[in-house]
RNA sequence: UGGGGCGUCGUCAAGUGGUAAGACACAGGAUUUUGGUUCCUGCAUUCGGAGGUUCGAAUCCUCCCGCCCCAGCCA
């Protein structure tokens, strides 16, 4: 970036920043009204869920994009839900999809709407569209009405109810409204043009009836208007500007555009972008559902799903999502983002923020033989060297410790740098110390203690003499340790696109068996005990930790393993498999 | 074989007629008391394909191919 004045260096800033929000074609748009003042230099966004389901990681990209549009222009974003269903919406749905969004760090102030505060509104437009011979009451029943149609290739044909006068169909929509007829005895339909090719545009319908209690209207109403209906007039009663929605919705543009101009009324640009699509996953609410009610997981905030739930429970960051956000662009071509994306972008937030510590999570007993019995050494450990302002703690070493079962092995192959017979590693912050033994079960041959010795010159981790070790090994005392459950994930598919599927199978023929591994039998340092959920920890050498919010007690800690370290290790001994 | 969209590295994604950004992934190497972090280095002679226009094309034109969405009284 050039500098116009010699005089003035450059902000700081410029340089230490990081990556800027990268454009889009949305921005590009909301550019061009600006310089036009197409919107009188209003940006006025929405974000609008049905609460018909929890919020997923697919949702934080509309959220994202739309509460972060609102941000950068010095605009608006409303949080409105669209509930016009009443036969599938819940009021836990809309307290957990606000849960969320609050979550990942957006405020809507006061702008709290809901679809069904305008239904009074809506059903003033829709008289006013069968004034005007726009519309009509339909009594076809619904199977007539998929066979007038037509099909893709063929035109439909015009319901016989079709030519009704105007005062019979505001006789009869009024009727439908005061609860005189029957679920599915007549819909409003819009009169647009059976032989659209567009198959929305023809002759959508408006609104059905439906006896069903709504969860904000109760009784109030028993017709409820369709989604095309009230999305359009919703966004215009809210001053809206750029109605952002998802690819599947281009279709429906037309009509979005058609009830507006009908009615002449203040009219938002509706804007389509591809949904968000993570491999290993999957991202379909019709999918999530299944997952639960047929008791794949333990419900919408299992860790292992992609819900905003289940990932904050998991232990992922708010800050890590809207960056992964961010980092993934915006565009219109379908797309599967790969997870390790999203798994890059939360080490690198955690890496940053999580205090250091130790656990083992596989406990193999060893003994150092020379260490005097009845004897605890005081340990100073870094809690955090990413952040010197982070301080330090103090770790107690004894006699008889605990470490991971991978770090020792008996016969250990060309790049196995750690423990094994005769090898001397470093206890990290501690001792170096020597395999001098190993104890099996005479039965099982299985191994069940290591006798070592150590050096109490090496106290802190450094050799006096200079000597090197190859290996720095995490521990905890066994008289110390906090025995606690860790709950170890993985990616809850085992197959890249499980939407993707074989002959006769479904995607939950993919679901990963793997993908929760439970260990009870986990030994923690002793300042564990103060671990509160929400606040990660890393497990040295291992992967990012928290407490698990619904689980974990005070006398049985349970802790979530949200992501591992990067091993190298891991991927050596992969790749020989 | 109707209509609406979309095809740029393994995965995302910039690029808007002037000679293919960046990120992740991957592969090497350096530093390291985490096989972590950090730091270097490499990674599309070519943009779905074929023609054409142009001094010059991922960008413009033509044809072809492939993928996604729409036939709910769901959203």
């Amino acid at each position: 970036m050039a500098s116009k004045d010699q005089s003035t260096p450059p902000p700081a800033d410029n340089l230490t920043k990081g990556p800027t929000v990268p454009s889009n074609f949305i921005r590009f748009i909301i550019d061009e009204d600006m310089e036009t003042g197409k919107w009188g230099g209003r940006v006025h966004t929405r974000f609008p869920p049905e609460p018909n389901g929890y919020l997923h990681i697919g949702h934080a990209k509309s959220i994202c994009l739309n509460f972060g549009l609102a941000r950068d222009y010095r605009g608006l974003c409303n949080l409105r839900f669209d509930d016009t269903n009443p036969t599938k919406e819940e009021i836990e749905y809309v307290e957990s999809i606000k849960e969320d969004v609050r979550w990942l760090g957006y405020d809507w102030d006061d702008r709290e709407y809901y679809a069904s505060d305008y239904f009074d509104q809506l059903y003033g437009f829709a008289m006013s569209l069968i004034r005007a011979g726009n519309a009509y009451v339909d009594s076809l029943s619904a199977d007539e009405i998929r066979k007038y149609r037509g099909t893709l290739t063929e035109p439909g044909r015009e319901s016989p109810y079709r030519e009704r006068s105007v005062e019979e169909n505001i006789d009869l929509f009024q009727r439908m409204k005061d609860g005189q007829f029957e679920d599915g005895a007549h819909v409003l339909r819009a009169k647009i043009d059976m032989a659209a090719p567009n198959i929305i545009m023809r002759d959508p319908t408006l609104y059905r009836i439906r006896h069903v209690p709504h969860h904000r209207t109760g009784d109030r109403w028993c017709i409820y208007p369709m989604y095309d209906f009230t999305h359009c007039l919703s966004d215009s009663i809210e001053r809206i500007t750029h109605s952002i929605c998802t690819l599947e919705f281009e279709n429906n543009r037309e009509l979005y555009d058609w009830v507006l101009n009908q009615l002449e009324l203040y009219h938002p640009q509706q804007i389509e972008f591809a949904r968000l699509n993570l491999s290993y996953t999957v991202l379909s609410k019709r999918k999530l559902i299944r997952l639960v009610d047929e008791d794949h997981v333990s419900g919408w905030d299992d860790p292992r799903m992609p819900t905003i739930s289940g990932i904050r429970r998991r232990g992922y960051t708010p800050e890590s999502i809207r960056n992964f956000c961010e980092r993934i662009g915006l565009a219109k071509r379908d797309s599967i983002v790969d997870i390790a994306l999203l798994e890059h972008c939360l080490r690198e937030d955690l890496n940053r923020r999580a205090p250091r510590v130790m656990g083992v999570l596989r406990p193999l007993k060893v003994v150092i033989e020379n260490y005097p019995e009845g004897h605890v050494d005081m340990l100073d450990a870094l809690n955090n060297p990413e952040d010197p302002d982070a301080g330090m703690r103090q770790v107690p070493f004894s006699r008889e410790i605990y470490i991971e079962r991978d770090d020792f092995m008996e016969e250990p192959p060309k790049k196995f740098f750690r423990l094994a017979p005769g090898r001397e590693v470093r206890l990290r912050y501690a001792f170096f110390i020597t395999c001098r033994d190993v104890v099996k079960d005479s039965a099982t041959g299985e191994i069940v203690e290591l006798r070592c010795t150590y050096d109490p010159a090496t106290r802190g981790g450094d050799a006096p003499d200079g000597r090197k070790v190859k290996a720095t090994l995490h521990w905890v005392s066994a008289a110390h340790a906090i025995n606690a459950e860790c709950r170890l994930y993985d990616h809850l598919f085992t197959k890249e696109n499980p939407n993707e599927t074989a002959e006769g199978k479904d995607f939950t023929a993919y679901l990963n068996p793997d993908a929760l591994e439970i260990l009870s039998d986990c030994k923690l340092e002793p300042g564990l005990l103060q671990a509160t959920s929400g606040f990660p920890y890393q497990f040295e050498r291992l992967g990012y930790f928290v407490v698990d919010a619904k689980d974990s007690r005070e006398d049985r800690m349970v802790f979530n393993r949200t992501v591992t370290l990067r091993d190298t290790w891991a991927r050596i001994q992969k790749r020989r498999k």
